[in-house]
DNA sequence: AGCACGCCGACT
DNA sequence: GTCGGCGTGCTC
């Protein structure tokens, strides 16, 4: 029986004129900020409802579109409009809950009503191409952890959340927990007493195929009655898992961003799990972050909302000391394992020490590296930089080679023989001379994952190392593979991007270095200390989570970066509080609001006039402390042949932020046919501003 | 965002 | 004389 918050009262109590109009208004799925008014066909009356997906004649062809509200009779007629086309499902894809929760996201992205129930219809259901990745299932690795009793801790944050989820009120909390504290156990436990109570469980993830680990844990406790968004799952399997939940067959839906739209009629818990990680921003409009839905969801619904991770995001921690968030402490790793050891190798060159090239390894890294193996013990080394040279010069004419649609230089991959640009994806073969004089003395600078590679085959010719980024896992399981064959001890070494940070569980591993640790310090965001915090502190976790102790190694060349300095302590609270002092002196979130206003198109002239008239706009608006950063060019300033620029408006509170960006929203329709070729949009609270 | 209508260049 | 370039204007 399908539950409509807003059905149509067919049987009801008021008589209905059968003669008079029927009205819906519908929210097409295109960037335009209105909904249209459409009739509603006789045949449909009684199938009809809010929430309902319909395709209607839109200008000269069809659309989808989604009824958002009906005027069933008693409307002064209405000349000129289109009867709806046909009703695409027998009931309706969103209940109440789900069709306010949009609304909210399209009111505070300032993104189309349309285009937000578009996003939160599950793949399936859109009818879209799916794509031909197999469902990776169970993956016998890593190995649901064995339940076992709870730490003191656990027990603590459980209780907690325990009496929020039976008060049935609206209760969020911050999980803090160290990696390896055992979070998952307690929103396993938790669910348990949401489910006992008749409730719904939504889980939240970063990325579903890194969280496996995760999703098996909850197997093991809930069995069929756990229902997995895959982005791998067939259309049909995908629209299952959906109808089962909405149905309130399902007690558990685990899944990544989108998740958070899942019909869940008996919602009691929600768990955002890695709190902290960009994934649950979307790049695309519309621009939501799953975090931020997830907590006004639960507000909805008056369920309890537990966010975890072992480095919270600034915002997250801040909230706590605000009161908005219950703080929730697992501080100890489980069977008081002792956390691995941290310590700087600093590769700048010793004063007055004869000039040599910077290893890729420093000499003591190499020796920690021969020490580990020749234990028979397991090492994961971790660079954020994949290929082979992200630079390549021709040492006689000086060019470099550079992307002709990008303002970005090419990256060497040796494994192919390319040049590949990684912004685009473009690649072209690399003929080892210069393109420009034919010279084959070729400058290959900086370091990627494939020259580490190579680097560790030459100093361990006779040691196995897997190579885990983008390129070794391109064909379908082999990240698995990869992940498998680690685990079962058939390589000593793991190497690998962002991939090696996440939540990997192997308990011989005992060292972990990271070959450049302060790469990401000097992006031009205001994050970027964040962020490298956190990777360097998620990268930490991977080592010594068996039984012997565990090292890390940061090798860097600005030793004294707080965010290092933090992470070498590993002490969170060190780093918020130098941070979060960063961010009120400088007036950045969350001691302010911000929106980013994106600009491109292929002449750039255009692009910059743009920008620059919407900041005269909100600057001539620029009461209520609101302030401009920009306009500039975006740090990629051109991608796929476009120019990008941007202007990043502040202000101290959301609503002020959202008024200006409506009121630029506004100007812009209002002034389209003067930036002809130039695109806009608005990032609120953006992730980065890159 | 699509999609079509509309007015100016190189082709059978 | 037509095919087609993408400028601009609208979508209940």
């Amino acid at each position: 029986m399908e539950t409509s918050h807003i059905s149509p009262d067919v049987a009801g109590s008021e008589p209905i004129d059968d003669r008079e109009p029927w009205y819906a208004e519908i929210a097409v799925p295109r960037p335009l900020p209105q909904t249209f008014t459409y009739v509603v066909p006789d045949e449909l009356r009684d199938r009809i409802a809010v929430g309902s997906q319909v395709e209607v004649p839109f200008g000269r062809s069809r659309s989808p579109g989604f009824v958002v509200s009906l005027v069933r009779g008693g409307a002064a007629p209405r000349e000129g409009l289109k009867p709806i086309g046909t009703l695409t499902y027998p009931d309706p894809v969103f209940d109440g809950a789900i069709l306010e929760l949009a609304k909210w996201v399209s009111e505070y992205y300032v993104a189309s009503l349309g285009e937000v129930l578009m996003t939160a219809l599950p793949g399936g259901l859109r009818k879209e191409a799916r794509r031909a990745s197999p469902p990776p299932e169970a993956r016998g690795l890593g190995l649901a952890q064995i339940p076992r009793s709870l730490s003191a801790a656990q027990r603590k944050a459980l209780a907690v959340v325990d009496d929020a989820i039976t008060a049935q009120v609206f209760r969020s909390f911050l999980l803090y927990g160290v990696t390896g504290s055992g979070k998952t156990e307690v929103y396993v436990r938790a669910a348990e007493t949401a489910v006992a109570a008749g409730g719904q469980v939504l889980m939240l993830v970063p990325e579903i195929a890194l969280s496996f680990q995760v999703v098996e844990r909850f197997r093991l406790a809930f069995g069929d009655r756990v229902g997995v968004f895959h982005s791998g799952l067939t259309a049909r399997r995908r629209q299952d898992v959906w109808r089962r939940a909405r149905s309130g067959e399902l007690a558990i839906v685990v899944g990544a961003r989108s998740a958070v739209f899942t019909p869940l009629p008996s919602l009691r818990l929600l768990v955002v799990d890695e709190e902290h990680e960009g994934a649950y921003k979307q790049a695309e409009t519309p621009r939501y972050h799953a975090r931020e839905v997830a907590i006004v969801r639960a507000h909805r619904a008056g369920a309890t909302v537990v966010l975890g991770s072992a480095t919270p995001a600034l915002e997250s921690y801040a909230n706590v000391q605000r009161g908005k968030l219950g703080l929730l402490a697992l501080p100890e790793r489980i069977d008081a394992r002792p956390r691995a050891s941290v310590v700087v190798h600093d590769l700048r060159p010793r004063e007055g020490a004869p000039k040599e090239r910077t290893p890729i390894l420093s000499r003591e890294l190499t020796r920690k590296i021969s020490e580990r193996l020749s234990k028979k013990e397991q090492v994961i080394l971790f660079l954020n930089r994949r290929g082979y040279a992200p630079f390549v010069q021709c040492r006689h004419c000086g060019l470099v080679a550079r992307c002709h649609q990008c303002d970005v230089s090419l990256t060497f991959h040796r494994t192919s023989d390319s040049l590949v640009c990684h912004y685009c994806g473009d690649r072209k073969t690399h003929f080892g001379t210069c393109e420009n004089c034919g010279s084959l003395r070729i400058l290959f600078a900086g370091i990627g994952t494939q020259r580490v590679e190579e680097e560790l085959q030459a100093l361990f010719p006779r040691v196995q190392a897997l190579r885990l980024d983008f390129d070794s896992t391109r064909r379908v399981g082999s990240y698995e593979h990869i992940l498998r064959a680690f685990g079962a001890g058939e390589a000593e070494i793991l190497l690998g991007t962002q991939m090696v940070a996440r939540g990997l569980d192997f308990p011989n591993v005992t060292l972990v270095g990271v070959i450049n640790a302060d790469a990401g310090l000097n992006l031009p965001d205001f994050r970027s200390a964040e962020r490298t915090f956190q990777l360097l502190t998620q990268v930490a976790g991977r080592a010594g989570r068996g039984e012997r102790p565990g090292e890390v190694v940061l090798q860097t060349h600005y030793p004294e970066h707080y965010a290092l300095t933090a992470a070498v302590v590993q002490d969170y609270e060190a780093f918020f509080l130098k941070e979060i002092a960063l961010r009120r002196e400088r007036e950045y979130p969350p001691f302010t609001r911000m929106a980013n206003l994106l600009f491109d198109g292929e002449e750039e002239a255009r692009v910059i006039r743009a920008a620059e008239w919407l900041g005269t706009i909100i600057g001539r608006d620029a009461r209520k402390g609101l302030t401009l950063l920009g306009p500039a060019p975006q740090p990629l300033s051109r991608l796929k042949g476009k120019h990008r620029w941007h202007l990043a408006i502040r202000a101290p509170h959301h609503a002020t932020l959202r008024q200006a960006c409506v009121v630029a929203l506004e100007e812009w329709e209002r002034t389209k046919r003067e930036h002809a070729g130039v695109r806009m949009t608005i990032d609120m609270d953006p992730i980065d501003l890159l």
